[in-house]
DNA sequence: AATGTGACTGACACCATGTCAGAAACAACG
DNA sequence: CGTTGTTTCTGACATGGTGTCAGTCACATT
């Protein structure tokens, strides 16, 4: 064999051959393609093969960690759900008071959404197409629904909200949040997310609280 | 030719081979069939298979009124487009009192929902899987946002709505109802469509129009 | 009856998927 | 170091839905 005539001993640019990782080296390795490829790309495009191009791995070595295309976007959706649950804390939480709560966690649930958004966006175009997937991101939906609605009953009886069907509205704001979070950071570029962090907010505490404070005396006729 | 003997000449049960349509017969057998079999299951069962079995036709026979199961669903979307749009005249076009006749106008949207849902739903499932049907879909709801905001707009100027981004407004709640729609009426069992209908209403205007009336003076502190 | 036209189909090539038997790297033990 | 066991990995294959095409079939016109 040649010593150092064309290739050094183990950092050949991108063939990378004979070298085994640990099951989470190798994870992480398809896992981290397939998030660059969405930064780049859709779902409808994401295939195993152009997956694992981005890889040391062949092909069929996907199937060793992950049973499904499907089954890679429940990881990636586990992923960001323990990074959005405590971002979103503060007006869940019912820290501090309740509008300027509200703000701040919408404002953090915008803001880690501008780096997570292709993500998000991934996981909602193919939730439909698997049954497992759909209904992973239902329970992902439903622990936030059920957060917020307790909220809002909490301050139902605080008087703080006027009473009305807890339940539907939460249901509602939270999907509304995720069509906008999609619409705006789910490909490039991006919107400018005071913009909707200004929607979003507009959207909810007129809905909870009543028409948002600051458009209040205006212009009311 | 027999007379009347086994069968009437034209209304065999199932087997009615040698005969062929004209182009738009076969295109409605085609279409009914794909819309028969929505009603059951979803669109990530769709296959061109399926639908042509619920036809005299043979399955390549579906390539010559489609390019694809995509250009079938943008058929079954311009379809659901002509029903819609004078279902929501009232608020849009500002007839009577702004307040009641928003609330005329959802309740519409969810009337006729209430018989389409299926193909709502199919249809935001399969857009983001095709380019084109995805920019028909996109340009059907822009056709419906920028109505919603032409009216908001002039509520603004009679001093009716206080100012605010109508154009990102109307998309948010546009994109609820869409939402809220397909999760209600998408799939068997239906929710029950005067809860759906409060539900919009109450957060429409809500964000338009300011805390709903009917709440309130109800338990305001 | 002969011919032209358009509706229709059987058979095929293609492509991504998922599987499997076995190869290749590595560790442990003698 | 061999040998053996274990885990990671891959080449090659079977499957299933897609879209195409050359050719057939029903019907109208003459």
């Amino acid at each position: 064999m040649s010593e150092t005539t064309s290739k050094s001993s183990a950092s050949s640019p991108a063939r990378a051959r004979s070298h085994r990782h640990s099951a989470e080296e190798a994870r992480r390795e398809i896992l981290d393609s397939a998030t660059r490829f969405l930064q780049e790309s859709d779902f409808r495009n994401l295939t195993v093969g152009e997956v694992m191009e981005g890889t040391t791995l062949s092909r069929p070595a996907f199937y060793q960690y992950f049973t499904d295309l499907h089954d890679l976007i429940i990881s990636l959706l586990r992923d960001v759900e323990t990074v959005m649950h405590q971002i979103a804390s503060p007006w869940i939480e019912g820290e501090g008071k309740p509008i300027a709560a509200l703000r701040e966690s919408i404002r953090g649930v915008v803001e880690t959404c501008v780096q997570h958004g292709h993500i998000v966006r991934a996981i909602v175009e193919a939730a439909p197409l698997d049954e497992r997937l759909e209904q992973e991101w239902q329970s992902f939906m439903r622990r936030w629904d059920d957060a917020v609605e307790a909220r809002i009953v909490a301050q139902q009886q605080d008087g703080l909200i006027p009473f009305f069907n807890a339940q539907r509205i939460a249901k509602a704001l939270n999907s509304l949040d995720v069509n906008l979070v999609v619409a705006a950071f789910g490909r490039h570029p991006h919107d400018d997310p005071s913009d909707v962090l200004e929607t979003m907010y507009h959207v909810w505490s007129g809905t909870l609280y009543g028409r948002p404070p600051h458009a209040l005396t205006a212009k009311n006729r």
